[in-house]
DNA sequence: ATTTTATTCTAAAACGTTTACGTATTTTTG
DNA sequence: CAAAAATACGTAAACGTTTTAGAATAAAAT
């Protein structure tokens, strides 16, 4: 590996020199800079981001915290979209991005806070994570920029998706269509199951619809089996809903499957409807009515506000970013006004 | 941040004595090893992984190259089930995982070679990509070690699922389940294509069915409007198959969608069958008929032979290995043997 | 001709580690 | 008990950068 010092003998000029001809500090002549950039591309050299890292205290790297209540890491839909809208704007300003190691399994594992400053990361985006968990506390209490996805701390930007909105466009949109009967399936706690739960209500209310208590179960999120249950227990009740709605759309299929499995069609016999808008959710059938959370957007701009925060600390406000999503009518809900009642 | 330096301030031992307690050196005392661990405690203090990386030129980071074709990038299912498994099985081994700048948009864009030396990566591992790119070739003959994913360098360890087995045993249990008549969109080419194609034929012919030209179609892997066109195509044909193979479970929704379209059932009118076991096509019925890529396996040995390979040049052996994948027979290839032909 | 100012460069320290080598002390050995 | 060997620690250089302070030269001002 070729170093500035072996540059600098080639150019015959100091380390100092090459170091501020490279990065274009304003005392050293033009003719200079353009000689050791002609050499340097010559024998080849590239800088050493550790040695730089270690001086500066800057490592243009950036460390994604993720740990799934499934474990389902990368392979989170929701996630892996927005991890990858958030790569790719940091990419743009050279930044990398490093997954900062969750095992605990290994001997003398760190805590994230500490595996954060090992690394050296100029800010860390934090998602899809138990929020409650000290050492997320930990992390998201030291001096490390931070922005978490889907969270909110008072003291950190977050991106949130808007459950509020997107839930109440969701009712709004199944109300429309002259469903009365709405049972939602929600996730497990979470502020965005909070979010959602209590748009449904305060939606349902405003527009006169009364949910009775059976109509509102739980499933975890992504689990094809409870709701598949969830979904039995439903069109058990001896007033069944009209439409279900469902925590996710993975977690609808389970309930498809089980309206089908009992004979019923969708959305002749009842109606579904599901959040995210995954990408395979439009490509097969029935295309499943949902909200579509702008991932591309929520990775785009966690980026950027944390890089603002990294490089502009004092100028970069601090507050909650929303995010809209946007329905997705698809063609999982009947349209009932159409029929006599 | 406290250092080693502060660290051997508190313990009236040297620099280099607190760092050879806390690596396990054999010339310390035990006493004096347990004292600067009890003091390293007390003081919070934490190693600096850029120091480290520079003077010894080990990162315990690993790179990962992927670009997609598709620009789908984390969110390629296969993909993201591999590295998620890599990613588990490093971190037992306290590595951390960089995702590598694929960029060339922006100013002073490096090479991938170059960006690997940059971050000084003890090992990368490429995946998914177009191994024809001569980055991607500069890389692989670099001296950094590397493994890939799916394509056999004959300088470098590959990790890549058997295709050829892959497509005997589904073209196998196709003609077990009677069909004669059976068509293959294909993935554009690629070795992966290659070898699933040429085991196409190869099985065919050993099963002594005869494949019309106009049975085999190509489609982008994970195209679902493409799949959906050659579907059509191939059920306009005078004589059309009985069964129809995908190139991946998620193109395969577009063929489904057609087929659908048509009036027609599966597998009561047609069957289909796809490739890779994508987790939602367990989930949602038709449960699609595939053969299942065991990207655990993938995952967890290329990290293995990739730590191998770092921290025992020597003695790895170079060469591609091979995991099998596993026919998940789901319900989409009609028995037709119990029908009277 | 002298001082001031601007320009371009260099020397050297520093970042936080590791490690080869040296030295002092203790233990073992014949 | 002297010499050799083993043990435990320290010194200092090195890794590849950045940066501060200052030196040398040239240009401008007096």
């Amino acid at each position: 590996m070729v170093s500035m010092k072996d540059l600098a003998a080639a150019c015959n000029v100091s380390v100092a020199t090459v170091s501020k001809a490279l990065n274009d500090q304003h005392d050293v002549s033009a003719k200079t800079k353009e000689m050791v950039r002609k050499k340097a591309k010559e024998l080849g050299y590239f800088p050493n981001s550790a040695a730089k890292a270690l001086k500066t205290n800057r490592s243009h790297n950036i460390g994604v915290l993720f740990v799934d209540e499934a474990q389902s890491g990368l392979t989170h839909d929701f996630f892996a979209n927005v991890l990858d809208s958030f790569k790719r704007t940091i990419e743009l300003q050279d930044y990398d991005l490093t997954l900062v190691n969750c095992s605990k399994e290994h001997h003398g594992s760190m805590t994230y806070l500490e595996r954060a400053r090992y690394r050296g990361f100029d800010g860390v985006v934090i998602a899809c994570i138990d929020f409650k968990d000290p050492e997320v506390i930990e992390l998201v209490d030291s001096n490390i920029p931070v922005v978490t996805i889907d969270y909110i701390f008072n003291n950190r930007i977050a991106v949130i998706s808007d459950n509020v909105k997107g839930m109440r466009d969701l009712v709004t949109y199944v109300y429309g269509m002259g469903h009365r009967k709405i049972a939602y399936i929600h996730g497990n706690d979470s502020s965005v199951t909070q979010a959602r739960v209590s748009s449904f209500y305060t939606t349902c209310t405003q527009l006169g619809i009364e949910v009775p208590d059976e109509y509102l179960k739980v499933a975890d999120y992504r689990n094809t089996e409870e709701t598949y249950q969830r979904t039995m227990e439903l069109l058990d009740l001896s007033d069944p809903p009209t439409c279900i709605l469902y925590p996710d759309d993975f977690a609808g299929f389970g309930g498809i499957n089980a309206i089908r499995e009992r004979g019923l069609r969708i959305p002749e016999d009842i109606s579904v409807a599901a959040y995210d808008g995954i990408r395979i959710g439009r490509h097969i059938e029935p295309k499943l009515t949902t909200i579509r959370q702008d991932t591309e957007q929520i990775g785009k701009l966690a980026a950027e506000n944390l890089i603002k925060l990294i490089e502009h600390p004092r100028s970069t406000i601090i507050r909650p970013i929303v995010v809209e999503g946007e329905l997705y009518e698809g063609s999982t809900v009947k349209d009932i006004n159409k029929v006599a009642e």
